[in-house]
Parts: structure tokens; sequence; C-alpha cells
DNA sequence: TAGATTGTTAATCGATTAACAATC
DNA sequence: TAGATTGTTAATCGATTAACAATC
């Protein structure tokens, strides 16, 4: 199972999938089929069943995928039969905001700690956390082995702020920033940026 | 310059390429090559030249492309040579915080209106907005003709609160719900959700 | 058994890249 | 002019899909 091998959009997809999965779950379903999936997904089975074909083989010919044991096996391989701490950095409205967010927790990642580096804001309470120097950060992240962040800075501090975060031994960023991060080799980072989204959005929208 | 025939990946990386191109304006360029562009975007050159060629020429041979004049084309391409109106519905932490981003006026989209249903929460201000009643939302959506709408209420209301704002107009939906909303022919989602891109970055965080 | 659905191969489709004539 | 870079074609690469033997 050499990952390296497997495509980054096949693993993109084994997300949705597992949600979908969830879902089904919760309406009862015991064995779902490529085909079912597919059509919650909107993806043909036959990339479906190519998707799973890389990490195993999980169905039963004629039958389907028993649906607990493919969703123990998605949550092995995407490494979330655990619990995942997090550390947030940026403690402006959306940082509380994410902070507080209970669909994190629910699935399993762990907001422990909100960092600002504002005076103002360091030591207030926001939901069930309390703000803290940014300062501290490093020596929290070594300290509890963090290696998930959620980057809620200004574009301005975006980088710097995020190879402090790099050097204490974060793996995968989360951010939100609109900054183009610039990163090096083992660490991973996911953008969010919903003006980004708009601009798709509007392409699409007829002038008139 | 028939539409259907542009893929839509391309489209996919314009709002990027713009992005990038209104940086180097900031920092005084005047005329920016493909292979330029393509090193802050780890995009080859070659990628880029193809994704304009499908829209015309805004480049001169032996020079490169105008800075100025590419970031009109790409503006109007993305109908962003005017300011959209957007309504967001759902006024909890999260709704609030993107009420109030100046990211989306800066970029040309203004939030006009906030909506909730929550008669404690109705009436009262969010930064400059006030939160009005989602009732309301189809006559203001019809009034104004707006046509852009951020969703941010939660699972259970998602898809019923999402076919109001489509039979009231609404043709571009960017969706932090986390549900896979059902939508017809002219109507356009960009899902955000966050824990799916978390999932996404654990499945590279080795076992250790 | 007959029907269904997997896992996989080979074919197809589409996207990216290399190369180069055109030309500023 | 010589050097540089576009726009575009053809080649390559990779992802999706169709098809089907295996088998539950």
């Amino acid at each position: 199972m050499d990952k390296k091998q497997i495509p980054d959009i096949a693993i993109s997809r084994l997300p949705g999938y597992l949600q979908v999965l969830e879902q089904m779950a919760r309406e009862g379903f015991g064995v779902v089929s490529s085909l079912q999936l597919g059509k919650r997904l909107n993806i043909s089975p036959a990339q479906i069943r190519k998707d799973f074909s890389h990490f195993g083989e999980f169905g039963q010919q004629g039958k389907g995928y028993p649906l607990f044991s493919l969703m123990d096996q998605l949550q092995q391989i995407l490494h979330i039969d655990r619990i995942w701490q997090v550390v947030l950095v940026g403690a402006g409205d959306l940082g509380c905001a994410l902070g507080n967010y209970q669909g994190f927790r629910m699935r399993g990642f762990d907001i422990v700690k909100i960092y600002d580096n504002d005076p103002m804001k360091i030591g207030k309470k926001t939901g069930a956390l309390t703000i803290e120097d940014v300062n501290q950060m490093p020596e929290d992240v070594k300290k509890l082995q963090i290696k998930l962040g959620i980057l809620t800075v200004t574009q301005l501090s975006a980088q710097q702020v995020a190879d402090v975060m790099m050097a204490a031994g974060i793996r995968a960023i989360l951010n939100y920033t609109g900054v183009n991060l610039q990163v090096t080799a083992p660490v991973h980072v996911q953008n969010i940026d919903p003006v980004m989204q708009l601009l798709h959005m509007t392409y699409y929208l007829a002038d008139d």
C-alpha cells in the first residue's frame, strides 16, 4: 500500500464517501452497493469501486459493501480512528466562531487551544476556550504533540504565523487567510477562501 | 465564446490568476509573463497560456501580458466588473462573522441582508447589519434581484432554506452547512466544509 | 441455481505538457 | 537584428468509464 501511487484525486473523494455512509447508517442501511453510493454523490459506480480498490477489497460480489466495516476501513485510511487535537490561531470573529463550532468535535477534531497576539483579547473567554498568547503556542504544540492547525489571522501576518506553527511541529494547516502560504515538504495546506469560490460561480451567472 | 466547451477546471483557476495579478500590481509590475505567473502558482506556463486562450488573445509575443488589461479581461470573464449583492441566511456565530467580514466587500461582494428564523435574534444588530426575519427573504431577493446567497443555517433546515432561496431567484449558493444540497439546472453551489478538508489532510499524516 | 455486484482490465476520454512557428 | 514569449498543435499523461469474469 504505497501511498505515492494513489492519486490525490481519489483520496479527495474518500471523505465524501464516508459522509454519505454515515447518513445511510442513520437511515438504517446495513449493506450498500457502489450504485447506491454513486447515486447520492453523482459519481459513477465504476469510479467508486476503482477508488476503493486502491486500498483493498471491501465488498462481496453479488452483495455490495457491509456498511459498518466499510466505514471502519475508510476511517482507518483517513486516520480518523482517533481524536485529533487542533490549535487555532487568530481569535477574530471567524476564529472564535470556528473555535466554538461543534461540528469539529462531533467529527473527531478537538480544538484545544485558541491564540491571538492582541493583549486586549488574551485572557478573554470565547465559549469554552480562553484566548491565549500566541507566543505560548510553540511550547503547547510541542508538549501536546499537536499536528493540526487552523489559521484565521490577518493576511499581513499569515505567512509568519504559519512559519512559527510549522517550526513547532504542525504538519497540516487549514488556511482561512486567503494568502497562498509557502510551505515545505511534509506540511499540508488546505485553503478555504470563500471569495475565490464566489468568483468561480459568478462566471456562470449570465450578464443581464 | 461558447461557455459549454470551456472546461470548468480551467474556469476554477481564473480566480487564482486574478489574485496573483492583483498582488503583482501592488508590487509594481506592468507586464507579466506566463512563466512569472506560473512560478507563483506552481502551474506550468503552458497551462496558463492554454487557459487564457479559451477566452481570447491577451498577450504580446516576446513581451508577455500587459498586467492591467489582463486583469480587466479576467474581471469581465468572471463577471466581477460590477458589485454583486449577496444575502446571507443563518445568523449564528459563523454567519455573523461572515456578514461582517470586510474581505467580501473589498472584492466586490456586498452582503446586504442577513436573516434568521430565531425571534430572539430578529431585530438585533450584528456589525452594520440588522438580523431580519427569514420570511422576509424571498420578497427582498425578488425586489433587489439578488442572485448570490450564503447559507449558514443548521443541517436540519439547510435543504429547505436552499429551496426557498432558489424559488426566490437565487442562482448561486455558497454552502457552509455540510449538507449535500440538491439543486436543479441553472443554480450553482460551492461547498465549504472544513471537516472534509481536515479529513483530506489527516490521510497524509502518518500513524505514529 | 439465477441474479446481482464486486474487482479489474482495457478502452475511452480529457487534461496537461512539450515543442515550435509566429511575431513583438 | 537577436532574444523573448505568445498562441497553438500534437504528443503525452492520467483519470474515468465500459465491460466482464469471478463469485457471493
